[in-house]
DNA sequence: CATATGATGGACT
DNA sequence: GTCCATCATATGG
């Protein structure tokens, strides 16, 4: 399988739209084990400094720096042991991400199951913590930049697809549930609830 | 050093 | 729907 990976233009944009037209991507772990990959099925968008859900909402941190980076890099971080992977979309500078929630998928299937100790395929990739598991991404690669060198990127799929976008409030925050930025593929069976 | 806190997950009613 | 295990950080003594 030959794949595009995205331009670092594609995430300079604002990220309710990055997050949307994220959905059918495809991402791509490669490492010692094997490569992983998914196809993207649900996003949420986290505005910084004005967004009160967002971890770059109290101020620039050790840990929530990767925000604040060129778009297209990666922001990992931890919430109740799992890990949450994002990336920083907007203008550099600008502390702006755009979580994955949930992927269907695709390669490297018997490596998630053994990571994850499920046989499940549905159940593999349904949930950020989940989704990183299986991927095998941790805080080793907070900060990094989304590029096939790294081995973590994400691409064009093959083929063009159409789906279905449906929208919803944010899963899990407590402020801010009236602004619609989760986004997810309406018929695929990989979502979370 | 001690304790609180989640952008969760999984088990259970 | 409810309950709670889990653990890297943040924060206060």
């Amino acid at each position: 399988m030959r794949l595009k990976p995205l331009p670092r233009s594609f995430y300079a944009r604002d990220t309710s739209l990055v997050a949307k037209e994220l959905l059918g991507k495809l991402l791509v772990h490669k490492t010692p084990q094997g490569i992983v990959a998914g196809k993207i099925v649900e996003t949420e968008a986290y505005y910084g400094e004005r967004d009160p859900a967002s971890r770059a909402f109290h101020g620039k941190k050790i840990y929530n720096i990767g925000m604040w980076g060129e778009p297209g890099t990666v922001f990992t971080y931890i919430v109740h042991a799992n890990w949450m992977f994002n990336i920083a979309t907007g203008e550099k500078g600008e502390p702006s991400a755009v979580l994955i929630r949930a992927l269907e998928p695709l390669e490297g299937i018997a490596l998630m199951q053994k990571r994850r100790g499920l046989a499940k395929i549905e159940e593999l990739c349904r949930g950020p913590g989940k989704l990183s598991r299986a991927m095998g991404i941790t805080k080793a690669h907070n900060g990094l930049p989304l590029a096939p060198r790294t081995g973590l990127y994400l691409a064009e799929p093959p083929r063009e697809e159409k789906f279905a976008i449906g929208s919803s409030h944010r899963i899990g925050v407590t402020q801010d549930l009236k602004r619609k930025l989760r986004f997810f593929i309406k018929d695929s069976t990989f979502v979370s609830r």
